[in-house]
DNA sequence: TGTAATTACGGGATACGTAAAGATG
DNA sequence: CATCTTTACGTATCCCGTAATTACA
């Protein structure tokens, strides 16, 4: 029985979450399915999966051996693609950590371009608003809007992603539109927790304003912060994704739209080895290349 | 073809340097090494090692291939042990870098225990006062004096380093004794560059006592401070594992041999993961009990 | 009772060792 | 020419899919 095979027969039943379903994708039959995980828990001498007709589900040494074995035939796959075979598609769960805001419409749209042109990668997405140690929590990557450099982490820059000013049509109706930056002192501002910006410098076509951030609120979720600008409690800069199709349908209106404000970088971050799985070049890669387009 | 076995074997190969000793090893034909390397190789569609009936030597292609199957190959090793199997001894190349002065016997005598204890373990020991990125330059692990916490680095302690005050028995006779850490006043001494100790407190029978360190000469090489001392330039705060033999062959003698001075820990250091392959658990766990005996 | 996992079974592929051939310094 | 790698070849193994069987909801 060939070992390696096994490996990645249990892998692929324990991500399709069935037998039959995994022989479909190795194209095998599902009695060659049932014999190599069998074969596999064999030679381990451990049961590595509860399995009844109707249910599958991993037994504790199954999980920590899914792990590693995954981990391994990974590697195995970068190392093929290093010296130049590309065999295979990629393949596999890829781990990823982005802030909560990614739960939007754009970024929406290229998961599903993604998971179109990559059939054979789950991705497993954690949206979470915390510090996340990849390395720790096994994370194949995150998304993040910081560069912090960090031993045995690299970072790799992606796009700019421009904020915009943004209020709600109530909020200006009754505050009044904003002609300059300086009218801006007369507002007060949603900010998000982890600001340390005071001030933002407004570029406009007649030079450049800083402006002192009076804060009204501030949090931590940024769709927090939409809902609470829709609410009419203030201005706010958000990240032009989002608003975008607020902007877009009425729901929100544009302040300043004349005076371009901060556009911090965004980053993909993953673990520093001497390789790299062809699951996490192929979404960076991915990333890279629709998010360099016209930022729309 | 069974492509675990295949890795297995290619990777016997690089580590024994011949078909023939790694067929032994593997208890397998000399055929079937050689079927198997072929094999591998006409997958994978690169060569991956040069050989003529003299000499063999890794390709560029091979060298890269080479690290990461191993690499998953002790994962999946791991993921056994994790399972519960014990089935393998621990095996492959252990690369681990430690600073220079443990050239010394004590640390070769537990090198040779350790081989014959786990004779399919190949140490690759280097020995670099710089410090190393242990993740970047593909290092197993590494000892070190210091235990900086670093984020994806696990320390774990070993021992006890006593360091002992030692002068070579010219440099006493011509400069005279120390009876008490006030007479070290008059004395110079040789001290480690990466020093940042202005003054050691020593602890004797009647007390602590701060002396501040007049230095003659840094330098970062252990072994240098080693010849200086004997060539009489002054004294010295020397690990008590090196000194020793000297001290009892009387090339040196220990100076206020009642007087404890400082003992840093020593820390074996890996990188963290989910898993810690056999080879890296049973070189620390030796380490670990062999040095928490007498400290000799 | 229907769906999913396992076992039974026969054929074809192949992994293996022995032995001979080829290559190299 | 001695040593190391590769090829040749016959055999036993086992890998595989089809089909029958068992188990579960």
């Amino acid at each position: 029985m060939d070992a390696l095979t096994s490996l990645r027969v249990f892998r692929q039943v324990v991500e399709a979450g069935s037998f039959v379903k995994a022989a479909e994708r190795l194209d095998l039959s599902t009695a060659m399915t049932s014999k190599h995980v069998a074969n596999l828990e064999k030679q381990l001498g451990v049961r590595l999966l509860n399995r009844t007709t109707r249910h599958l589900s991993l037994t504790e040494a199954g999980s920590v051996y899914y792990e590693q074995c995954s981990e391994a035939l990974d590697i195995l796959q970068a190392a093929e693609a290093a010296v130049g075979v590309q065999t295979a598609q990629p393949q596999g769960v890829l781990k990823v950590t982005a802030p909560g805001w990614f739960a939007n419409r754009k970024f929406a749209d290229l998961l599903v371009e993604y998971q179109a042109r990559y059939p054979d990668v789950l991705v497993d997405l954690r949206l979470e608003n915390r510090f996340v140690d990849l390395v720790e929590e096994g994370y194949d990557m995150a998304i993040r809007a910081t560069s912090e450099p960090s031993p045995s982490l690299i970072v790799r820059p992606l796009c700019k992603m421009p904020f915009v000013l943004a209020a709600s049509p109530a909020y200006i109706e009754r505050r009044g539109q904003p002609r300059h930056p300086d009218d801006l002192a007369r507002h007060r501002f949603v900010l998000p927790t982890y600001t340390n910006i005071e001030s933002v410098t407004l570029t406009g076509p007649d030079g450049s304003f800083a402006v002192k951030n009076q804060a009204v609120l501030k949090t931590n979720d940024t769709s927090m912060s939409l809902q609470l600008v829709r609410a009419g409690m203030g201005l706010a800069y958000l990240p032009a994704w989002i608003v975008e199709p607020k902007i877009a349908s009425g729901a929100l209106v544009r302040v300043l739209p004349t005076y371009d404000v901060f556009a911090p970088s965004l980053y993909a971050v993953y673990t520093s080895r001497k390789y790299m799985t062809t699951k996490v070049r192929t979404f960076i890669d991915f990333l890279s290349e629709s998010l360099d387009k016209p930022t729309s």
